[in-house]
DNA sequence: GGCTTTCTTGAGCGATCACTCAAGTATATA
DNA sequence: TATATACTTGAGTGATCGCTCAAGAAAGCC
């Protein structure tokens, strides 16, 4: 009986995670949602419901899709050359929207005013660590890596320096690329 | 012949530049300063021109206090507990608005719209950067650390891990004091 | 006390914000 | 082909944005 939708819904989040990665909550005005995703106010409000409800769902992709890359990464090399290469491939990306990371970017940007993004942002920073200090022990347990070390330390720590790379990287004028070589060439000497 | 002002000009750029350090620069409305200022729209607009003309001011001034912060600790403790001690001090104080810093938060906000107000926390971010590669040259010419370093390499880790460990500092459930220790740390093994 | 000069006041400006809804259009079933 | 069911359209909502300006209040000089 219906009538299908015009658009792919996943490709819509898409391109509306990469215009809020880019510019951030309150540097995205609908406008430059209506005309990023060529729908009208009528159909956007029909689709998401709400401009915070479309950042949310745009920052579980961004979310998830990172998430994805190191699991990948992790199957094709490994743990350790993982962890070495994600920092370069975290700012290398020339698709990307941005460099810095749009967690630390929600997280910087709504903190302040208790926003439930925020949140939101913190909650997936922190799956991101869990994931890190997976990493780490998984590297222990195989020997790779001293046993002396504490996994969630070690993590806590990759994601810091992971932070500050990409917030460099946003900065003109930086050689990121060798910050995150010594990123990597720290792990080695775990 | 003339009326006094109110106000204490170098108070209220303080206070402006603790307000727009916490709630970034769209996140912080006229309504927002006039409260905290307490001055009325008209007021404010004789005294600063714009609310873009206060931010710059906070800015530079936010600079300016860092800069002095760490020139203080140089002058009292010498070049390395200077930037061993930099890192703890820029996350413990509580009296701060918030852990990260303003510049990168101005930066990270800002940029994507080519805004001038992110080519100048740019620019702060870059006297920074110098003003620690000064002092790991000096530390080289004292012996401290070994030769075979780039100081202007060893500036730009030290920031990279600054700001990371500000952003992780913003976080919940984080021992921002921890990896301050180990920014620390790592500066005794240069 | 006048007079001048500066600062303060606050109503209100046009623009833009996120968002609504009634009307129109296209598609599937009957 | 007729009808039911989405989906799309875009003018328009009230609220808030940064900002203006004419009028009033206070301080220094005569």
């Amino acid at each position: 009986m219906p009538r299908k939708p015009n658009h792919d819904r996943a490709e819509l989040i898409d391109r509306a995670r990469d215009l809020f990665w880019r510019q951030g909550w309150a540097g995205t005005s609908l406008k430059d949602l209506e005309a990023v995703l060529k729908m009208k106010p009528g159909s956007f409000y029909a689709a998401f419901g709400s401009k915070e409800a479309l950042f949310e769902l745009a920052l579980d992709k961004y979310a998830e899709d990172g998430a994805g890359r190191l699991a990948e990464l992790v199957e094709a090399h490994g743990p350790m050359a993982a962890l070495k290469r994600y920092p370069e491939l975290a700012i290398c990306r020339q698709e990307a929207p941005a460099k810095a990371c749009m967690l630390s970017k929600t997280l910087l940007e709504l903190q302040a005013h208790g926003h439930p993004l925020a949140k939101r942002a913190s909650a997936h920073l922190m799956g991101m660590e869990e994931q890190f200090a997976a990493l780490f022990a998984q590297m222990q347990r195989d020997g790779e890596i001293a046993a002396e070390h504490d996994p969630k330390s070690l993590a806590r720590r990759y994601q810091s320096d992971l932070l500050g790379l990409r917030v460099s990287a946003e900065r003109e004028g930086i050689d990121a690329h060798a910050i995150a070589r010594e990123i990597a060439e720290g792990l080695e000497r775990l």
